[in-house]
RNA sequence: GUCCCUCUCGUCUAGUGGUUAGGACAACGGGUUUUCAUCCCGUCAACGCGAGUUCGAUCCUCGCGGGGGAUGCCA
């Protein structure tokens, strides 16, 4: 039997992080089991969808470099993979149960559900949730509330006796007894579109899903969805419920650590963030994946290829892992190293261009200034703060110019000395190597540290204590520019010694 | 409240009825270096607790405790 497998998101908000492993989870088994992925667009909450999250959700599995074999813009033989085109459908099943005896009309009104709740957590009742007042309606209390105008509901009748068993690959049996479970949920609102639990145990079975893999959030509706299968006499398809991805937060007062599920107070969370902010997707996919699975306790690095042959079930882990922010950080900076010139720079230019600090067109300074900032970048957008000398930062201070260990005068000669080699340097086209040799020479004919030649150079020119290394920053500097900073720091340097 | 799931360093994890309980990130310390980084070396750090089974339990069983989740006309 082939695997088929699905992510099913509600296209209520951005791709978030734990959605975004759900989705990496179905895929990899897919393909690592040669099954097919499916994609299934679960928007039957009509108050929250947003076409921009429609959207998102497209964007983000194409940053990931995830294709589905099935769903939306692709089509597949058991379209349509969108539930809002679906919708004649769930109401012909939901009636199949009722006409069966396996659910009912249910005429309650929010209004009086919502007084039962109040009433049930004031009487701190065992009994939570509905009353099951509608069970057992005779067909003239109906046909009276018909005749009021209200728009039922379609209820499961959930068995109040016996339990319900599930098998989960990753947790065994789960049984659990009926009356524990959910009082009779609602299958069909009152708008005629289908809640999560009809929708999806109707189309799993409709597009042949083998597994359902999904967050363990999902599992106390195991048992529900099982007895759906079995009301409509379908077999149930294989479920693995994968460890919830979990954030931590410290409270600033008392210091205390808190887990709850991974959301917006933790920080970012939807990739959407995580792109803008310059993440690479190999790093998001790399470490995502490490969240919940694991390989063999040493390798962690993986390339979604990779991801792709080696993923199995069996490595999956039971409980809930915190995202750590951290380690996505140094799996980042990692592959940012693996980046050439060319791709980095490529990669970084979005970011100059839209700081004003380059244009489309000094890309090729910026591939000449890459090797300068590749092993100091975590984020993309980290550039941005290592290009701030671009703008002037006017006359340098002194104190900025000369090195620890060092006076004016001395200072004064050394970058004096390393302008006249520097500039015809420059202007006949010396590598970086060649000038770096070239230096380290003059250091020692001068009977200084290197730190001596290179640190007047690099401060004349950036202006500032922290930068990248001097000849990359004179890369990516117009040239004239690059002289006229360093002339005026050769004569801050002069007054400066004058004075004493 | 009720029900369900879970429990190895701070975090992600490997692992076994007998191991110096391994790796990675973080933290801390040292070295290289041209500021900042990188890089290299090192240090700190874990089997939640209590019973039971056993010659021996981190590993198997039970209880307790901690953590998480569900309890919606959201998914």
């Amino acid at each position: 039997m082939q695997v088929r497998v699905r992510y099913a998101p509600s296209p209520t908000g951005l791709q978030h992080i734990g959605g975004v492993r759900t989705a990496l989870f179905n895929y990899f088994f897919a393909r690592a089991n040669g099954g097919k992925f499916i994609l299934r667009v679960e928007d039957t909450d009509r108050e929250r969808y947003s076409t921009e999250s429609l959207q998102d959700l497209y964007d983000t599995l194409e940053w990931l470099g995830i294709k589905w074999d099935e769903g939306p813009v692709i089509g597949g033989s058991c379209g349509p993979y969108v539930q809002s085109e679906r919708f004649e459908l769930y109401r012909e099943y939901a009636q199949k149960l009722v006409d069966m005896g396996k659910a009912y009309y249910c005429y309650c009104t929010p209004q009086r559900l919502e007084e039962l709740r109040k009433k049930q957590e004031e009487e701190k009742s065992s009994e939570q949730g509905y009353d099951r007042h509608c069970r057992n309606l005779t067909p003239e209390q109906r046909a009276e509330y018909e005749k009021q105008g209200i728009k039922p509901v379609i209820r499961l009748k959930v068995p109040t006796e016996g339990s319900t068993t599930f098998h989960d690959i990753l947790m065994g049996d789960i049984t659990r007894e009926n009356k524990d479970i959910s009082p009779d949920p609602v299958l069909l609102k009152s708008d005629g579109f289908p809640t999560y639990h009809l929708a999806n145990v109707i189309d799993d079975h409709l597009m042949g899903v083998t597994h359902i893999m999904r967050a363990q959030e999902w599992i106390p509706s195991g048992p529900l969805h099982v007895i759906l299968y079995e009301a409509f006499g379908w077999e149930v398809p294989q479920y693995c419920h994968l460890p919830m991805v979990m954030g931590k937060e410290t409270d600033p007062v008392t210091g205390e650590v808190h887990f709850a599920k991974l959301s917006k107070r933790h920080g970012s969370t939807s990739v959407r963030d995580f792109r803008k902010k310059g993440y690479l997707p190999e790093a998001l996919l790399n470490y995502v994946s490490l969240v919940g699975w694991s390989y063999d306790g040493d390798r962690e690095f993986f390339t979604r290829e990779e991801l792709e042959n080696v993923f199995c079930l069996e490595k999956i882990n039971k409980a809930p892992g915190v995202f750590d922010y951290q380690k996505l950080d140094w799996f980042n900076g990692q592959y940012i190293r693996k980046k050439t010139d060319d791709e980095l720079a490529d990669l970084l230019m979005p970011y100059l261009c839209e700081a004003g600090l380059l244009k489309e067109t000094d890309r090729d300074r910026l591939v000449a200034f890459v090797p300068g900032v590749r092993e100091r970048l975590v984020l993309l957008s980290d550039a941005v703060g290592m290009c701030a000398f671009l703008k002037d930062q006017g006359e340098p201070a002194p104190e900025l110019l000369i090195p620890k260990k060092m006076d004016a005068a001395g200072t004064l000669e050394s970058l004096k000395a390393v302008y006249g080699y520097i500039r015809p340097a420059l202007e006949k086209g010396a590598s970086d190597d060649e000038m770096q040799n070239s230096l380290c020479e003059l250091a020692q004919k001068l009977g200084i540290k290197n730190a001596g030649v290179f640190n007047p150079l690099r401060t004349a020119v950036t202006g500032l204590a922290v930068s990248p290394p001097p000849f990359s920053c004179m890369r990516l500097l117009d040239r004239a520019e690059v002289f006229r900073r360093i002339e005026r720091a050769i004569k801050v340097l002069e007054s400066c010694s004058k004075e004493r």
